[in-house]
DNA sequence: CTGAAAGCGCTTACAG
DNA sequence: CTGAAAGCGCTTACAG
């Protein structure tokens, strides 16, 4: 092992001698001596451990592995989306809690591969991957074992042998839907994400298994497929709101699509919540400030964020998971877009 | 200067003699020569050298410089708030343009003071502090000059001597103010932020200098101070849409306020833009999909960190900036929160 | 351009 | 617990 100097040339008292070699000459002792302290070997008693471990640190002498704190990588598709933010303060938090730094990046700066040989190359602890694609050869690269790697939310469902973190998006927006059902709504509308995206699927039957248990048809007019974003949920609320008999209240697969619900009854002359309920799914900061602040299923992105890394951090002590797919639990926060239907 | 293997053991070769020795025995040269090659010293044939190198990087031998890449250091007060992600973004945008990573962390995990010695001893290009409060110490702190440092739009007034980049706040809420005089509006209301804060304050006085230049009353009971959050936004603006002859328009100091001004005008039953205006100061993600969409002053946030990014690498390379405040442009996106007052 | 020789800084093995 | 001695891997200075 070897000692490094401070970087920035502050410290750099003179070449002419090796670094332990000062120290040595200025302790009283010899260079092996020194040389067992910086390394951390037995063999060297207590007071001269001490009085040398004085002088390293007075010249800025410092051990390879105190000179860098440990770093956990975060990559995303892009810094953007409600709750990309949330995700890297749970990481963050996770990690600092126990002395980690947490270096950030995006798909677009480098493809996934190459995070993982910077990750591995850099001695990083761990990667989490926080993206909705991952391509064949990005997980053979992954199982290969470099570096450990735990995935976050994926949406397209992972190769079991990689450790990913999820969220019960079944039980969730069955629980949203079976709100809507006792607050007294039988005619229930559905601003639904892409059914190809597990999650989105996973919503979708969410919302199907309750109206079936409360005995309430299928009615697919009701229901309307569209990106996980504002403008296409404004697009597809009209149209529901257009009906001839329209939905007394509409569950939304998204904060953004909620967000779009919102607006479109704006347009429409609905009043949120007298003459429509609505509920959405994620309740990111948005859905707090949306007026009238929205009733959520929450996902507990901070909480996810925290969980893929601990879990990171284990795989990383060498402690392989039993279990590879984890999923958290939502939560419904009731706030003021959902009310009984009006008396027809 | 010391050759590093790769960290993860993979390619830990026989550690029975020395990596030069060994690369030096296959290249069928001796180790001085493979020892200026591994340091990029001349003296080495072209040919010689190419072979030698290919085997150097076949045994996962690196170069330190080229084992990690040069990182930033990203720090906020916290990861929260509407303009956190697009500032981070920024950063990590203009850092990975030039190959440099992004450590993102918070004053919660260490203080400022903390984070200047962990960046300066693992050899950082710097540190950019998005904080809106540095205290004496901390300046002096960045002044000592160990590692680069740019300061964020820091709400309080930064030394001199410290780079640091901010917005044009006042002449961002003067044109706010002036795009709803255009329209016709002449009881016009403000939420704004405390005085306490320079941003604040700054825009607190454009509003009021574009009153004065259109002639207007300084009217005290149209302003509302009240921290930049949406709970404080709503208070402020429920007063304002009580009083006897309320305002026709209001200029909210935040996306947040300006959110709670929505909400606000909902519960009094105010009809936005029909009669009231809505204008917002930041032109956040949640700007465009409120309901109705905001009228907002765009604060350049992504563009901010990429500036402070670029900045901070300049003084890096050694070049002192001759300027050490840059006040970034901001720009008024008209949308469907502003309209003519109605006919009174 | 190349390498034998000398040297340097650190580590290891061992004697006291 | 401590250090003299030997050794190792890399670098430097220089001869060819």
């Amino acid at each position: 092992m070897v000692v490094q100097e401070r970087v920035n040339g502050r410290a750099a008292s003179s070449r002419r001698h090796g670094l332990m070699t000062v120290v040595a000459r200025e302790a009283g002792v010899s260079v092996p001596t020194v040389s067992k302290v910086v390394n951390k070997k037995p063999g060297v008693g207590p007071d001269t451990r001490e009085r040398i471990e004085v002088l390293l640190s007075a010249h800025g002498f410092l051990r390879p592995e105190d000179a860098r704190p440990q770093q956990v990588y975060v990559i995303f598709r892009d810094l953007a989306g409600p709750y990309t933010l949330e995700v890297a303060r749970g990481v963050v938090d996770a990690a600092s809690a126990v002395g980690i730094d947490c270096v950030t990046g995006t798909t677009s700066a480098r493809p996934v591969g190459a995070w993982l040989d910077a990750a591995e190359s850099a001695g990083a602890v761990g990667v989490i991957l926080v993206i909705s694609m991952l391509t064949e050869s990005d997980q053979r690269r992954v199982m290969s074992g470099g570096v450990p790697v735990v995935l976050l939310d994926p949406l397209n469902e992972p190769d079991h042998r990689i450790p990913s973190i999820g969220v019960t998006n079944w039980r969730g927006a069955r629980a949203a839907v079976e709100h809507l059902l006792a607050l007294g709504h039988t005619r229930i509308g559905m601003v639904a994400g892409r059914p190809s995206s597990p999650a989105g699927a996973a919503r979708l039957h969410g919302f199907r298994a309750a109206l079936s248990e409360a005995g309430l048809p299928d009615d697919a007019s009701l229901i309307k497929a569209t990106d996980f974003d504002y403008s296409e949920g404004v697009r597809a609320a009209c149209t529901l709101l257009s009906l001839p008999e329209p939905p007394t209240a509409i569950f939304a697969a998204s904060d953004s699509q909620a967000l779009g619900v919102l607006e479109a009854a704006r347009r429409e002359g609905f009043a949120v919540p007298g003459q429509l309920s609505v509920v959405s799914f994620d309740d990111t900061a948005v859905a707090a400030t949306a007026s009238p602040p929205l009733t959520a299923v929450r996902q507990p992105f901070e909480e996810l964020g925290r969980v893929a890394t601990r879990t990171l951090l284990d795989v990383a002590a060498g402690h392989q998971p039993t279990v590879t797919r984890m999923e958290l639990a939502t939560a419904l926060t009731v706030r003021e877009s959902t009310a009984p239907p009006a008396a027809s």
